[in-house]
DNA sequence: ATAACACCTGAATATCTGTTCATGGGTTAT
DNA sequence: ATAACCCATGAACAGATATTCAGGTGTTAT
């Protein structure tokens, strides 16, 4: 997927840590408990086609056969997707008769997105 | 790893969309290339002994081999996981002899983290 | 020079993951 | 009742991923 002999190689003497000398540490090492709950959900985020199928849900509501169109993928992968996101609790759903509905079910995953979006788009500083 | 058949079932008529009824559509739909990029960055946080390499970092800076031993893995293998931080700039590192000193690069990291936690933390609300 | 040390890297393997394909359940129309 | 429609699901297969293992580079000590 990611060509990582590309990495950001030869650092500089200045030092760069996210908090500098004095600072006191900010946090405990992860109980390998909570890290796993944290792979598991950043996991679900790790699949470009769940990314257009949340962000097609964005837009509004859809119906399985619609959101499945607007991404170009079939029913199928759709809905099986579609139960990953419902079991993270990224999506709800309704139902109408023999359709149903999904929708983001909050703010979240915008956070998220924004977060991510201004790491991505920092300069390589090399 | 997750039992996706104990997912949010049975939803209420009530409508639960992130944005409801008359609010405009927030973003367009991901581009493909978009869609790739966020999944790789998101990716890399999909695994649970790389949040333990970052959790254990953010006390600080430490060397690879008092690395491996904090999260309790082989140099190898936190070595691998490094190329990979590293290449997502989550990472920097210093050299200081014979030694590696790794630090977390920025902040992102720490405002992804509260942003899950508090989406995890969430009620169920079936 | 030689050995020990700290770290990196490529190949191989076992595991995980996402799609396809076929099928089944529930709903609406005829 | 029957057919058509919409969606969900299980099995299976192809592709991706993380660790182990063996070996390599560069640095410090003897």
């Amino acid at each position: 997927m990611v060509d990582y002999r590309s990495a950001a190689e030869a650092p500089t003497e200045a030092v760069a840590c996210a908090h500098d000398s004095g600072t006191p540490a900010r946090a405990e090492i992860l109980s390998v408990e909570k890290a796993q709950r944290m792979a598991e959900f950043f996991g679900v985020l790790g699949d470009p086609n769940r990314w257009r199928i949340l962000s097609a849900l964005a837009q509004g509501e859809l119906r399985v056969g619609d959101l499945a169109a607007a991404v170009t993928m079939t029913e199928s992968a759709v809905s099986h997707q579609l139960r990953i996101l419902r079991a993270t609790r990224l999506v709800t759903y309704r139902k109408r008769g023999r359709n149903v509905f999904y929708c983001l079910k909050d703010d979240h995953i915008f956070n998220l997105y924004q977060e991510a979006s201004e790491h991505l788009d920092e300069p390589a500083e090399d």
